[in-house]
DNA sequence: CTGAAAGCGCTAACAT
DNA sequence: ATGTTAGCGCTTTCAG
């Protein structure tokens, strides 16, 4: 085990001065070139890298950002964890990655922890959990403190922070104008609970598109589905539901506000037998790689997860580095599209 | 803005020295009580934190761990992330993500620029591009620097760390069995190219179990995907080869060394109109989330990738806290289980 | 041209 | 019981 050399080491292996060394490795034109040559070729050799703690503590910045995020197996978030991964990484910056799996005290806990010193901003996406209490003081905090925040896709709108988001609402409209304008008009929402305001905006969107072509909404025809992630249970408990609609019930199509709940609604519309799209037709929000490989393909709404990471890590690093003053905030909107395939 | 406040600053306010500061929050008996409970009343009432960098300086440690992978949008390795992540958490661990994109250049650059003081140790999983280079230089520079490396899935024998694994040959070899005694003898494999071990494996278990049923491996009957992660393209030059496979042999199952090779076939045979499984049965490694929602439900060779970042993290951790010894290395072997589901 | 010294925030051995 | 000092690795101002 060979330890990485310091300053310190290289100066006094060479006899002269740690400011010497830290100049010159700089290049700086107060050293001789002499001094200068001879000590980057020790350094070279004896592979000096600078260490970044030092630095950070020095600097007062890391050039690290904090991304914390709901859950990490899950196809939209790893897109933007991803898309933000590379944008920081070009702009040499690195990420840690906390997940509050939709829990408010793990994402209060991940905050305070990574704000003491381990970064520069954060990128956040909140929890379920914190969406339901309505406690943001975590947030406040945060940026009280001077650390600069970005919000993605679930979003409050009264934070002091840039945001970015999806035009959740208009894309609903437009999908359940898609589907109306195809001569269905018995259309069936699979929505989430409503304090979750991404799912909040893209029922409202449904409604509107109802409400412009003159149908009467069918509080039968929503069905909340109480969301613990996704689990096994709650899956069943929605197909339970769809089945007992199915049969109350005349249904021409189906939004879904995600992959899961429409992949979920297909297994059941498969099981009777009913075609897709003929009989009903589906459309669904996040684009994932279900919708690309159940049968039929599903027709969705893309969040374009990669654009919205881009844009965070973006936002965020034009603050960290003074590009942008921290207190202007932008909210920036990013279209969602449609993407046809079989299922619609 | 309320910038975080310092001990230099409460030792200021108070009148006291730094030190005392210092002891009195760790409640050192030392300091009188009474000064003790100034101080921290103190402390509290301004929201005092140390300072992470700082003590991570002061300590030589930074109680945060890099994480390489090749990708991030794929659901083992997110799996595997979000076991890691919180197996750290649960010990006191940050977690810092870089994703080399299955290219060896940014592999190094990760590597390099983390070790330089901002992690303890690393976990990670060798990029394709680097298997392919076999160099890896990065790596052991890593390990003589003193940082402890924890190689998982994708890993090299002879490098001196510990590694997580799953039992890839023994399983393929299974996962062939069972269909051999499914009475199908006309095993279509679609595996990688041969350089990335856990494909090579995989294609050795499928040998073998052929071998021991004197069934002769016919090479028309093994399709290597040229694989730079799954692209449109190779996808479509894999269904073409399926194509004509299907044209010009009988086949009556099909084995795939990951999800999206499985999901692809199972396409083609769709379009076909093949019965699965009683014409052509299909299991495939990797048990992600288009197997179980495809149509038919696809049988599948989970890898768990819970157990296997838990591990991973575990023995690193183990390291770092000095659990074990740094020289000692091991090699944990997970057994990978077969799910079956509709398609065989 | 080179070096000494202070300081980033904290800890801990060593005075007093 | 409290304070002084040195030091973690580095940068930068100021002196020489």
């Amino acid at each position: 085990m060979i330890a990485r050399i310091t300053l310190k080491e290289i100066a006094n292996e060479l006899n002269v001065s740690i400011s010497t060394v830290s100049k010159s490795l700089k290049d700086s034109s107060e050293i001789s070139l002499e001094t200068r040559l001879k000590i980057k070729a020790f350094a070279k050799a004896h592979n000096y890298r600078p260490n970044n703690i030092a630095l950070s503590l020095k600097n007062r910045k890391t050039k690290t950002i904090g991304v914390i995020i709901p859950e990490i197996v899950h196809h939209f978030f790893s897109i933007v964890i991803n898309s933000i991964e590379k944008f920081s990484a070009e702009n040499g910056y690195n990420v840690i990655i906390a997940v509050s799996n939709e829990s408010f005290e793990k994402e209060v806990l991940n905050m305070e922890t990574l704000a003491n010193g381990n970064i520069d901003g954060f990128i956040m996406s909140i929890a379920k959990e914190t969406l339901k209490k309505q406690d943001f003081h975590h947030i406040k905090e945060t940026i009280d403190l001077g650390i600069p925040v970005v919000l993605f896709d679930r979003v409050i709108n009264d934070l002091k922070c840039d945001k970015v988001i999806v035009n959740d609402k208009q894309a609903a409209k437009e999908a359940t104008q898609t589907l109306i304008d195809d001569n269905r008009e018995n259309i069936l929402l699979i929505t989430s609970e409503d304090y979750v305001s991404v799912g909040n905006l893209r029922t409202e969107g449904y409604l509107e598109a109802l409400k412009d072509n003159g149908i009467i909404p069918d509080s039968h025809l929503i069905i909340k589905v109480k969301d613990n992630t996704g689990s096994q249970i709650e899956m069943n408990v929605l197909e339970n539901e769809l089945e007992k609609t199915l049969k109350s019930k005349k249904i021409d199509a189906i939004l879904g506000v995600n992959e899961i709940y429409a992949a979920s609604a297909l297994k059941v519309l498969k099981k009777r037998n009913i075609k897709i799209p003929q009989e009903i037709a589906i459309i669904s929000f996040t684009d994932g790689v279900i919708s690309r490989y159940s049968s039929p393909t599903l027709s969705t709404i893309s969040q374009h997860g990669e654009i919205m990471g881009e844009r965070s890590a973006k936002l965020l690093i034009d603050k960290l580095t003074g590009k942008t003053d921290y207190s202007d905030f932008k909210t920036e909107i990013i279209n969602c599209s449609l993407i046809k395939r079989e299922s619609s």
